[in-house]
DNA sequence: GTCTATACTTTGATAGAC
DNA sequence: GTCTATCAAAGTATAGAC
């Protein structure tokens, strides 16, 4: 553990109430003074760590998505077989939201309060989660593994699975983080009846 | 299409605004000044309607639930095969909402915005659902015809799925909300994999 | 870096005339 | 059923002392 200098623990601590507050109640639902008491500070105060609440909201969801597509381009790199890559590809990604539900919350719900000109940055970092996906499939279709679905309904399937989960999910639960990555995986894949004889 | 009482249609169109509004924008983003100039009326008329924004919303989302649940209802009586009833299920929930974006933006985004008093009620019929999804699951497990994965796991899979379609999917475009509900009762049941001569 | 004080805006809601 | 007028509260944000 590296500790961090004084000034940016503070901030650490900011953005990380910040993102509690948020994902509980909601961007606007919840205000600054909220945020500041939280902390044990004046309102006022907060002023100094950001320009607006905007702007900290911005930074909050482009940290998130910036860490989650750094994880997934080094696993998309490669010539390996897709199938193993899109095992990968969703462990990967359950895996990592189902351990921080707030930052799921957030990226999900709140993207749309930003107003365009920063929507704008994280909607075009999220297609390129969407085209990392799809290009997995793209290349599973051509090897005619892949049942005639389009890539597309594929991948926003699989996202919907994922990104709900901050709505019912609990990582200290009976279903780790692990395990539910390795279902999601199973029932994406292979679905969730168990092939018959007959059929 | 039995026309309305004159004083019962100025209410359905209100109820339309504000449920486009609170969809496109979220509850706390639109407020009432705006929803009355999308109605062409002061925003003091509009308490002639509603008591407050936190009944409005309520009231909203209550008539969407009950008419989900009471279709949901008709599907479950009976004693037929369950993956008959799995698939009817799915195929029933997917086509409710993929043809109202809106009211399904709505009841995944806006519930948390209630005060408790409104949200319990909600929130008890949404088990509704889920209880009659997950029973359903057992049964076909009592057979033996469902994987190694917990009915909660499976029934939250589904509802992702469908709860986010609101996020990406036109009912207007390629896919109509009948093929939608196919696909997904597909990748849901069995997967996206095509299943290979080897395995 | 944190505070006090305050400006400015918007919001949900009410009273009462027509 | 719709309006005008008005209110109190809460919101974000700024200025300036320490």
């Amino acid at each position: 553990m590296p500790s961090l200098p004084k000034g940016r623990q503070r901030q650490k601590q900011l953005y990380d109430a910040a993102a509690r507050l948020f994902a509980a109640q909601g961007y606007h639902a919840t205000s600054l003074r909220e945020l500041a008491e939280a902390l044990g500070l004046n309102k006022s105060s907060l002023y100094h760590y950001f320009d607006s609440k905007q702007e900290l909201l911005y930074q909050l969801l482009d940290d998130y998505i910036s860490e989650a597509l750094a994880g997934i381009k080094s696993l998309c790199a490669g010539p390996r077989d897709p199938e193993e890559k899109l095992a990968d590809f969703m462990r990967y990604y359950t895996r990592f939201y189902a351990r921080d539900l707030d930052r799921l919350a957030l990226l999900v719900n709140e993207v749309d309060n930003l107003e365009p000109r920063y929507r704008k940055v994280l909607e075009k970092k999220e297609r390129r989660y969407l085209a990392a996906l799809t290009d997995i499939l793209d290349q599973l279709r051509e090897q005619g593994r892949l049942k005639e679905v389009p890539s597309t309904v594929a991948a926003f399937a699989f996202f919907g699975m994922v990104h709900y989960t901050f709505r019912w999910y609990r990582p200290k639960g009976k279903v780790s983080p692990e395990e539910l990555s390795e279902m999601f995986w199973e029932i994406f894949g292979r679905g969730v009846l168990r092939p018959q004889e007959g059929a």
